[in-house]
RNA sequence: GAUUCCGUAGCUCAGCUGGUAGAGCAAUACACUUUUAAUGUAUGGGUCCUGGGUUCGAGCCCCAGCGGGAUCACCA
């Protein structure tokens, strides 16, 4: 069914005729390489002997073809390396086939080559390898894009398109370098976070992500049916119910970066799944716990670009600690010049009418007022900024505070604009996180689709007593785009979510028809295809134009017989 | 979900007022032993996203659909 280009034709021919030549395009023995392109930039003027005998392996990236030598360049897991290649260096004796036939024809940009030889600087001073030795290690035989960069380091012909670089992301690593740096920028902060907290003494645990009940969060799930216990079940939307069961346990401090699923919009700053970071600290209050995160977060920042003040967009965020705090009512009597503590639902519904902010009947006191800051306050948070002490009614985990009736202790780490962390007092009181349970069912009575569910196992675990806990969540995906500079979430993710690629090779009912008989029996001789199709002369000939046309049937002519074979 | 822009060769993109589809790179062939966005000459390569419509004639105009981008809304 496959429809080929003039060029993978071509490159499939190149393929055959390595074999013919004895040459497998696809070997099996292993090529152990000594070097890296990079540690050759870095190091051979220093230390020229050592790179006498080098072996190095990667993607050919391009080629200057010049009679008999030639210059390439050789791209690994580091970067590029220029290669000079000369017909009479591989091939000392008479037959010149490795360089004229296998080199200059056969081979093509993308393949995989593994090169023996030394390193040596060019008369334009560049630092290359003379290569003594060649052997092909896999054939491409899809042509990837050609991206040139000129020597101020324009672009061009630039692999740009954000829906190809998303669904081929093995074709962007290739050809955009930078696009690999975001990814291993990404690992970095997973493994100095992860660093930071085993030096602490925390323990990296796994829950499940397959879920009976989805709690603590408010959102739509995922789900999906097990067979064996014939139940349903579903995709975590959050892991905090678990974690804190395991505090229970008797652990002082757990840990886990893991994958949540939610089944709600996408944009460029949602995926359906994505990455968090949760962790529980027994014996702490949210107090203790925004001292850790800016200590965490600087300390990663440090690590990552060696200072704490970094660009993001055209703006430069300083992520060394302290943090400004600023309580939710302050915050809105800052940015919309509101005093919203005393008032009432309807009092805030005053409010929202009179700063044209949108709400419908389902909004609770602490959802509007979460709606006033949404609209007046989070975009002004550039630096980082602790906003604490949120209403009771849109926190059901979290402690209630210790002087302030009405309110939780609770605080989330804004900056640039957006949210990256939420930290709570956990909530210990099985009692009191019963009725918040039942709170939130009387919202989702209301038709608050994003209610919290009643989990009773999890109330079961706080009977028998949890201790005093502070508990934190950071968004590892949003922490990404800051700390790369990224505007959107499919920038830090290897493969986002993206529409199936496209509808199948449609066919007409004729087309099917005789698709299905070749299915049976392929080749086979045209008058026995025809006669068993029954069509009409006309919609006969349109069908099989049809099928020939899509490249799914081929009609072959050896002298009088003429038979149609399935391709595939 | 709304608005708006886009979809043309393997890649990046032109395409006039509606009149037989173009360039650069890549590919193929030839030349060339230190080039580097190598160069020179020649050649091949197209479902102009899909389906309708208007028209003597549609890549271009109209309608519908598919896919994508941006902005906004929604999503703690």
């Amino acid at each position: 069914m496959q429809v080929l280009s003039e060029q993978e034709l071509e490159r499939r021919k190149d393929r055959e005729e390595l074999m013919k030549l004895g040459i497998n395009p696809y070997p099996a023995p292993a090529f152990p390489i000594n070097v890296t392109a990079d540690d050759i930039h870095r190091n051979y003027e220093n230390r020229k002997t050592d790179y006498k005998d080098i072996k190095i392996a990667g993607r050919l990236m391009s080629r200057r073809i010049m009679g008999s030598a030639s210059f390439g360049e050789i791209q690994d897991a580091s970067g590029r390396l220029q290669f000079y290649i000369r017909r009479d260096d591989i091939c000392p004796g008479e037959d010149k086939t490795l360089y004229n036939t296998v080199f200059k024809k056969l081979l093509g940009i993308g393949d995989f080559l593994g090169l023996k030889g030394y390193i040596f600087t060019t008369q334009t001073g560049e630092i290359s390898l003379h290569v003594t030795e060649m052997i092909v290690l896999s054939k491409s035989v899809k042509p990837l894009p050609i991206v040139k960069r000129d020597e101020e380091g324009n672009v061009h012909d630039g692999f740009t398109d954000p829906e190809m670089r998303y669904r081929q992301r093995y074709v962007d690593l290739t050809v955009n370098p930078e696009v690999k740096n975001t990814f291993i920028t990404r690992s970095k902060i997973i493994s100095q976070m992860r660093r930071y907290f085993d030096d602490h003494g925390w323990l990296e645990v796994e829950t499940p992500i397959l879920q009976a009940v989805h709690g603590g969060a408010a959102a739509r799930p995922f789900g999906t049916h097990h067979n064996t216990l014939d139940m349903p079940l579903f995709l975590r939307i959050a892991n905090e119910l678990y974690l804190k069961r395991l505090i229970v346990g008797g652990f002082d401090g757990v840990y886990e970066f893991g994958k949540m699923f939610r089944n709600e919009g996408m944009d460029r700053t949602h995926n359906p799944e994505f990455t968090s970071m949760e962790i529980y600290v027994a014996y702490k209050d949210y107090i203790w716990m925004m001292e850790m995160v800016e200590e965490l977060i600087e300390q990663v920042t440090e690590k990552i670009h060696g200072k704490t003040e970094i660009a993001v967009g055209d703006k430069l965020i300083n992520f060394a600690g302290p943090y400004r705090r600023l309580t939710m009512y302050d915050s809105i009597k800052e940015y919309a010049g509101i005093d919203v503590s005393e008032l009432d639902e309807a009092g805030l519904r005053g409010v929202c009418k009179q700063l044209a902010i949108e709400v419908d009947d389902t909004m609770g006191r602490g959802k509007l007022i979460d709606e006033i800051f949404g609209a007046k306050v989070e975009a002004n948070l550039i630096q980082p900024t602790y906003i604490t002490d949120y209403p009771i009614e849109m926190t059901p985990l979290a402690k209630k505070h210790r002087t302030e009736p009405g309110l939780v202790e609770r605080f989330e780490l804004f900056v640039n604009g957006k949210e990256i962390a939420n930290a709570y007092t956990e909530l210990n009181d099985p009692i009191d996180q019963r009725e918040r349970f039942e709170d939130q069912l009387k919202l989702a009575a209301r038709g608050d689709d994003e209610a919290m569910a009643m989990d009773e196992d999890f109330l079961r675990s706080l009977e028998y007593g949890m201790p005093p806990t502070s508990g934190l969540g950071i968004g590892i995906d949003r922490l990404t785009m800051l700390l790369t500079n990224k505007t959107t979430i499919q920038e830090v993710l290897f493969f986002p979510q993206m529409r199936p690629e496209k509808k199948q090779v449609e066919m007409s009912e004729e087309e099917k028809g005789i698709f299905e008989l070749l299915k049976l029996e392929s080749p086979v001789a045209i008058g026995l295809l025809k006669e068993k199709a029954g069509l009409s002369g006309k919609k006969w000939d349109v069908a099989m134009k049809g099928l020939t046309g899509k490249g799914v049937a081929k009609v072959t002519k050896e002298g009088d017989s003429i038979t149609v074979s399935l391709l595939d």
